[in-house]
DNA sequence: TTGACATATTCCTATATCAGAATATAATAA
DNA sequence: TTATTATATTCTGATATAGGAATATGTCAA
């Protein structure tokens, strides 16, 4: 078996920083056609499209044509399963910085005393 | 140029739903050797060696030997980058609930009307 | 219709998976 | 040492990229 297609979940869609990247501007700037979108990245049309078609199978964003335009905008709610289950762990990096947090107090202490010791 | 490297970062290692898994159950259960990963999570020894691997590489475990065993435990914090990444986009996708609630309650509202006008 | 502009698709190549199977390495026990 | 247990690595094959280049499709205007 291969790696799993970019397009299966947002979990792969958005491991490609350009497409990180896509929705960034888009969050930013709102709908924007897929020129713009590769004027401001600095990438050729078509890897923006492609970008964007990955993006649209995953449910990131959405597509509305005006005129000969292709205007694309965010579906943030598309987030949420990674926002929900990367919130998940936030427990674990608090504590693990409390841990550290008090062991760099008890270090700073230590010193103190190995300093009053000499 | 190809996909990049599932070790690249925690966006492409965490691509991986096996990972993910793997994560949870180091979050839920705390350090453990791969062995009990690989039993828990009904795959083959080295495979689940491969995926921490991969998992260290990024910096989302921690490892440690003990005897014969090598004990692997979560390291959250790498995980931040995501989080931080994906927590910027909350306003958004509460925005557009926002906007389908309002446009939930304007159909219901409307839809009130018409039964009144039959 | 023809031309101009916007977007999407196809073909190409280099690269990197993921699981399975087999095997290598490492540590401990008898 | 030899056997056992735990873990890591290597090899294979099917698959899927991502960007570049070229091209196709779509929309509008004259």
């Amino acid at each position: 078996m291969a790696r799993a297609a970019t397009t299966t979940d947002a979990f792969n869609a958005v491991a490609e920083p350009r497409r990180r990247q896509i929705l960034a501007l888009l969050a930013r700037d709102g709908e924007r056609s897929v020129n713009d979108v590769a004027r401001s990245l600095r990438v050729r049309q078509p890897q923006a499209s492609k970008h964007l078609r990955v993006l649209r199978k995953v449910g990131l964003v959405r597509v509305r044509s005006a005129g000969q335009q292709r205007l694309y905008q965010i579906n943030a709610e598309g987030l949420k399963p990674i926002h929900d289950w990367v919130s998940a762990f936030e427990r674990h990096w608090n504590e693990s910085l409390d841990r550290l947090d008090t062991y760099l107090k008890e270090l700073q202490k230590k010193e103190q005393h190995d300093g009053r010791e000499h």
